[in-house]
DNA sequence: CGAAAATTTGACATGACTCAACTGGAGTGG
DNA sequence: CCACTCCAGTTGAGTCATGTCAAATTTTCG
């Protein structure tokens, strides 16, 4: 039987080195989630137990605010989503999230992560250095969201993400730039 | 002779457990270093070197935008500062990081930070419990900012704050809050 | 005390939001 | 396969939060 978890090792093995070993402990501690459109894989108000990995598709966290869906990261193949706060510290999350392709996610539940740890102690630098990245990263945009008008911050978006906007509705790219969607459109006119 | 490391140990210890011989590894590596008021310790565009726990005083991290300062953190007594991505990456520094009050810091260089994670690799957990707290803080502060008013977001800094009001200089505090130094006294003035 | 830095004040400008109406697909069911 | 609905996107008018600039005032500190 071929391994699924294969794109998950190979991920992996792009920041910590891992052997046939540790791929087979990685391999078996994960498992393999599908969702539909529009399938919430974590629900604002509840507690996160999983650790999740895109391995196929698109899928959005966001904060419900006044019923207003309020991006904060669009992730597609190969990104991780979890409301990390809620996952480690099991307290009600802040975010929701939700499919809106037809998804496969790979998700290990929390005990099992610990387990991985202790046998592959290298996944816990791997998740440092994710985290670390995820949090300069959203350091940058706290800044450029500071610092730059929207069209910038549009420009730049398509210079990084161009390869999103067919897959996501515009009105959930403005709301991951901080804008409405009646603004993005004139910007998109007036350019 | 004291171990003028205990405050950090103490701190390290608030999120793992440390022995004595924890305590002590950890006290060996690292190195204190005095600041006076407006003094740099990590400059734009140089390579972080160290990963520095502030003993005592009061520190920010800007970045420097068209002669304008942004405050990204302001940190006390206990707090980490650093530019995390150049100090992992060995690239330039996005960030400045000044003393704005005569300040020890506590620091240890990155090959050190290294053996020491070999020696006591729950500091490879430490850090990355500490970076995943700031990470979702970070997030809940984009979501804020997007959310909230500057009025709000001035009312929620005070609360959470507020001792910091008498320590840092208003205009830092516009900064921080992402606002100019005049909108933030038309604030302080109407409430 | 005096100079420089921080804060306040006010007039005016503008980026971005709100609301409401309109357009144009993409289903969906009869 | 048409009619209908629904949702995404567009457009425009009016408004508001916040920025800009410049001057006046207060505070800090050498």
């Amino acid at each position: 039987m071929i391994n699924q978890y294969k794109q998950l090792c190979t991920h992996i093995s792009e920041l910590v080195h891992i052997d046939n070993h540790d791929e087979k402990c990685i391999s078996e501690r994960f498992d393999a989630k599908e969702l539909r459109k529009k399938d919430i894989l974590l629900g604002q108000g509840s507690v996160s137990n999983h650790m999740m990995f895109i391995s196929k598709g698109c899928l959005i966290t966001y904060a419900l605010d006044n019923g207003v869906e309020r991006v904060l990261q669009i992730g597609i193949e190969n990104w991780w989503v979890n409301d990390l706060n809620s996952f480690f510290t099991q307290t009600a999350s802040a975010y929701s999230i939700k499919a809106i392709e037809e998804s496969i996610v790979f998700q290990i539940q929390r005990d099992e992560l610990e387990l991985l740890f202790r046998e592959v102690p290298k996944m816990e630098r791997f998740f440092r250095l994710k985290i670390q990245n995820a949090y300069t990263a959203q350091q940058a945009r706290f800044i450029s969201n500071v610092t730059e008008t929207a069209e910038e911050r549009y420009a730049n978006f398509r210079t990084k993400y161009g390869m999103l906007e067919q897959r996501v509705p515009q009105y959930m790219v403005a709301s991951y730039l901080g804008i409405t969607p009646e603004f993005l459109s004139t910007i998109r006119k007036s350019t």
